[in-house]
DNA sequence: ACTTTAGCCTGTCGGC
DNA sequence: TGCCGACAGGCTAAAG
């Protein structure tokens, strides 16, 4: 569910309420997310004072002396900080009791996400081969034109693959392909540099801004204060189908990608 | 080596 | 009103 301006709205929602906070217990009510929660994520992390929160992709990073929580929100997790002795509801499966009061409470229905953790030291290998970070210096125009030579996947499918950019979902891979006029389904190596420098360009900018909005609220997604995000105003194409496109008028339509729905104007993306 | 598919889960919505 | 299938913001592991 989320993409990287939901979660990087989360982390800057949790930051504020965990850096220089200890963490007196971790409840697990549901230890069954997509992967086990492990025993270290109990055993360590309690006692422990939160150094940073860090975000590399869609993961999440509590960084502690110990050690460090990873955290991926999956399609329909969310962080929230609550006062304490908030009542628990059926999704609600981990919280992180601080020295503050508060709860730090991840709800998951769908259970796509995890927490886990990682050793001082060792970066967890889901981190290992992803690609850079889309808002960083080493993603531009010319970076996905060199990456995208001889690829015959389309544009859109290799876009949201994550050992090429991370954090570009199926919303903002859709919205940002519109910015840039590039037709979702051509083949990614057969898309000019000039067009990828303008990609790159249009993901920042999006991302950027969806980032000032407070991400997307499409159904579940909430920031850690309880607040929707605001991108969803601004959406062109995504889960637009056969309504007026608001640059040409011309009916948005409705494909899939790679078992993904995917939105474009027909006349406004070649 | 690469590309495609299956599967993890629950909730919601539209059609009948 | 209720049942049923389709679909949902992600990602890995397995299969092709």
């Amino acid at each position: 569910m989320p993409e990287l301006p939901e979660v990087e709205t989360t982390r800057r929602g949790i930051a504020p309420h965990l850096v220089g906070r200890r963490i007196e217990a971790v409840i697990v009510r549901q230890p069954r997310l997509r992967w086990p929660v492990p025993r270290q994520l109990r055993e360590r992390l309690p006692g422990q004072r939160v150094d940073a929160v860090e975000r590399r992709a869609k993961y999440l990073l509590v960084h502690t002396v110990a050690g460090s929580a990873l955290l991926h929100l999956g399609m329909s997790g969310s962080l929230r900080v609550l006062p304490g002795g908030t009542v628990a509801g059926a999704h609600d499966h981990v919280d992180w009791h601080l020295d503050s009061g508060r709860i730090l409470r991840y709800t998951d229905p769908r259970r796509f996400g995890c927490q886990l953790w990682q050793a001082p030291g060792a970066p967890h290998k889901l981190l290992a081969g992803l690609g850079p970070e889309p808002l960083g210096e080493e993603f531009d125009g010319d970076y996905l034109w060199r990456k995208s030579r001889g690829r015959a996947a389309a544009v859109k499918t290799w876009l949201m693959d994550q050992k090429i950019v991370v954090g570009v979902g199926n919303i903002y891979a859709a919205e940002a392909l519109f910015a840039a006029g590039i037709h979702p389904n051509r083949a990614a190596g057969s898309v000019s540099r000039l067009r990828y420098m303008r990609l790159a360009r249009e993901v920042k900018r999006i991302l950027e801004y969806a980032i000032t909005r407070g991400g997307t609220t499409l159904r579940d997604f909430i920031s850690p204060d309880g607040t929707p995000g605001y991108f969803e105003q601004e959406l062109f194409v995504y889960g637009r189908a056969g309504q007026p496109c608001k640059v040409c008028g011309t009916p948005i339509r409705a494909i899939t990608l790679g078992q993904r729905s995917t939105f474009y104007c027909p006349r406004c993306q070649r």
